[in-house]
RNA sequence: AGGGGCAUAGUUCAAAGGUAGAACAGUGGUCUCCAAAACCAUCGAUGUGGGUUCGAUUCCUACUGCCCCUG
């Protein structure tokens, strides 16, 4: 179908889908047919001490294939796309230089989405104080009058962003102030960056009922696991609701009833739930990112051999492997 | 078996003799530095059969199902 723009001559290789659905193990085995070297591309699984809620795999799991981007933060410390293009790019160039193939796995399609297409977000942002005022702002005098005053400066963006998303209302404002640029703008160009890869974006996905049921049985096996001592461990090193860590699904919740302000069997339901939702919100993702291949474990009755066989033949038609 | 109560969306609850509301779930979508976040939209119900009435989902009645009490 498509070829033309694949001519970069950096060969990548993604693989991802909905929580739940079974990348991790699919990745070992992909690995160790390629011969790559796996970068997670996942917010929660780079911190240390983290290890059941996040559902973070095992060194033994890795079978001797090299992982990047796990645990190598502390809880306390921030972690958002443009830390995680930093170091998924240092990665990308170490794992080149070994003559391997580096393959992005994990579920945040924003994530990938940076690193696949080489998303521009350099504008240094050191200081918040202008994002915290306009946070009290919106506080204080309502999301209209915040809104409006994105309005004055870049109309193109109100029609993209709903006035109650606080959050990339304060964003376009913000990066119009420091920039002196219209996010509108600036967005719409990085929408026509090409990617400096020879890839594939495999987005590993399932039934419905399949997802929902794994999710399920995953949760109750995280709290048979120890998610409750875990993040019990977590608040005793002064975790707490604030950190971006702790917004992870299952370690919110918890803490929640650790709080006292839920029941543990609220909190139990509330992962359950919460993670449906980020499947279903991943799903939508992936749907809208064009150049995917959709590989349907229903459509290969379950059967990884199947998949993996599937997935090289890609590989090789594409020429991504040689 | 006898007495009483209840039947409204997938679930928990509203309301009304004339357009049956909500929350949660479900579904679709947005996304270019909080993304496991934030936000938007949307589908969907009066158990079954009679009767009263201009009109019943509401009132009456039979049936069915569930719950409680008695034995």
């Amino acid at each position: 179908m498509e070829t033309a723009r694949q001519n970069a001559d950096r060969p990548l290789i993604i693989l991802t889908g909905p929580t739940a659905v079974g990348k991790t193990a699919l990745s070992i085995a992909l690995a160790k047919t390629v011969g790559g070297e796996i970068i997670s591309a996942d917010s929660m699984q780079v911190y240390r001490h983290m290890d059941i809620g996040s559902a973070k795999i095992t060194p033994e799991e890795m079978a001797g294939v090299p992982h990047h981007l796990i645990d190598v933060l502390e809880p306390i410390q921030e972690f958002n796309v443009v830390v995680f293009q930093e170091m998924a790019r240092q990665a990308v160039e170490e794992i080149y230089g070994r003559g391997h193939i580096p393959i992005l796995v994990g579920g945040t399609g924003f994530y990938i989405q940076a690193l696949l297409y080489d998303i521009d977000f350099t504008e240094n942002n050191e200081d918040t104080t202008l994002r915290h005022s306009l946070e009290e702002l919106a506080r204080k005098e309502g999301t209209e009058v915040l809104f409006e005053r994105l309005r004055a400066v870049d109309p193109e963006s109100c029609e993209s962003i709903h006035a109650n998303n606080v959050k990339r209302v304060i964003r376009a404002i913000e990066f119009y102030e420091k920039t002196g640029k219209k996010i509108s703008s600036h967005n719409e160009e990085q929408r026509q960056n090409r990617s400096p890869y020879r890839f594939a974006y495999f987005v590993l996905n399932d039934t419905r009922e399949q997802i929902y049921q794994r999710i399920d049985e995953r949760v109750d096996r995280m709290m048979e696991q120890g998610l409750l001592e875990e993040v019990r461990a977590l608040r005793a090193l002064g975790c707490h609701s604030g950190m971006v860590s702790m917004q992870g699904l299952g370690y919110k919740q918890i803490l929640s009833h650790l709080e006292g302000e839920i029941s543990l069997d609220e909190a139990v339901y509330l992962i359950k739930r919460d993670t449906r939702h980020f499947a279903k919100r991943q799903l939508t993702w992936f749907r809208r990112e064009k150049e995917v291949t959709w590989v349907g474990k229903n459509i290969f009755d379950y059967d990884s051999h199947k998949i993996l066989e599937f997935m090289q033949d890609f590989l090789h038609e594409k020429e991504i492997i040689l």
